[in-house]
DNA sequence: GCGGGCCGGTAAACACCGTTCACTCGTTGG
DNA sequence: CCAACGAGTGAACGGTGTTTACCGGCCCGC
């Protein structure tokens, strides 16, 4: 038994240890050099010896990127606890800040996770529970929940909700109860309607738009320091969402 | 002479097909298909020919990147002859979905020009005149010119412009001036102030960013239709500028 | 105690890739 | 007519992902 533990443990070992590398690599030479047989080198071992743990490099790949979901809930986590138990519109600021502080120290893995388009096809967070970027997205509920659960409705004055996107709204609806409530909040579900649903998608919209586009680079012409840009856009957010 | 100009239509006629044969791979078989020696192949030559038109494959990336672009403005271009000239604000309508329509077609293409990691340092459009992206950007820069001339301010009542912004956003206005100037579009100085600078920024920034979310499929839940979404920012949008 | 099986790792090979170099050969211009 | 040019070739180098056959130490059951 020990013996059969000690194998599992060396086999996990070594497995850190190629996403620990592939993942030096991904930051300090970019996605190209995440190569198998660079992965290989750095440890003292062959290319093939992978095939042992990964199918292949899409594979690997595929887990690094989960690992990197992972860093970036912990590192949102982390920003978290440093706010007051009470402030929540001050927890809704720490995680849209800490995703964008995140997605530019991370170019690379942001545009890995974020912004592939091999990722067009895959519909992750909810809908595949278990899912690394699950985890990442479940933070981000689980501050709401915690904004709802206090009575501060997330909700505007006029919001109105194209037909269209109801019977959607109303499932999303239905997974964020289930996702609040496996997080220990407590929250009626007249606390949570359809209208604030589409919010909370059109802030999650809104906000990764702007990541993405700061990221990118995208904007129309040099900017010296976006962070201001942000902060405007965030504070508009946050009051459009009627906190 | 017709002799030297024969040579140089054949030149770049192959060029053309170069490029024609690199997009057909890009579209059809994603980034990672666009191989010096695939496209060699598929014009019955051998890759160290490319290198006659082409100093690397970087190198004919971008040139794909500008075809991209192009193809995008006359594209928009088309689009818009179909609005009468004197519906303004169906012209913003216009190169809005017709630059969504373009993205969703296309997200090999709109992920190579649009979202490019690479593309994090460049900062293109106005900042060196003759790109093609610049070429992309005038189409917008130019409606909103025609806006702007014919009386429509494009700001917000109670628009805060942050004062760390305020240097970059006056380059961009004067950039804006000239740009519209050059597009044959009268435009007295006053009609485009600092306000109205920023609030295109903001324009631009949500729709590239709900654009960019639409082409990654990002998503927090499975959207059997996201036009009425796209629809309903873009009505945002339209009236957040103040149209 | 010992033999068989499991399993991490290796070496060699295959088919690609970008890129360089020396070379051909038809066209062009003087 | 002949030299120069320039598009295209073939071979080569070093790199890649992946497969295959093989080795060798460790574990388990007999």
């Amino acid at each position: 038994m020990t013996q059969a533990t000690r194998r599992e443990r060396d086999r996990a070992g070594t497995d850190r240890e190629i996403r620990q590398q592939a993942r030096a690599l991904l930051v300090n030479d970019g996605p190209a050099a995440v190569t198998l047989r660079a992965i290989a080198r750095e440890l003292g071992i062959t290319a093939p010896a992978l095939y042992r743990y990964y199918d292949s490099r899409e594979d690997l790949i595929e887990h690094l990127r989960a690992d990197v979901c992972d860093d970036l809930t912990v590192e949102l986590g982390n920003d978290l606890v440093e706010i007051a138990e009470t402030d929540h519109v001050g927890q809704v600021l720490a995680i849209c800040r800490g995703f964008r502080g995140w997605a530019l120290a991370h170019p690379q893995e942001f545009a890995l996770v974020f912004a592939s388009p091999a990722a067009a096809g895959v519909h992750c967070p909810v809908t595949t529970p278990g899912t690394a970027k699950d985890s990442f997205g479940r933070i981000f509920l689980t501050v709401a929940g915690r904004v709802l659960a206090n009575g501060l409705p997330i909700t505007r004055p006029g919001v109105e909700v194209p037909d269209a996107l109801v019977p959607d709204l109303t499932t999303f609806r239905d997974e964020l109860l289930r996702t609040i409530a496996e997080s220990g909040v407590d929250l009626h579900p007249d606390q949570l309607g359809v209208d604030t649903a589409y919010v909370m998608l059109q802030f999650w919209v809104r906000l990764y738009g702007q990541v993405a586009l700061e990221v990118f680079g995208q904007f129309p012409f040099p900017v010296t320091d976006p962070t201001p840009l942000f902060e405007s856009m965030l504070a508009d957010l946050i009051s459009d969402v009627g906190l």
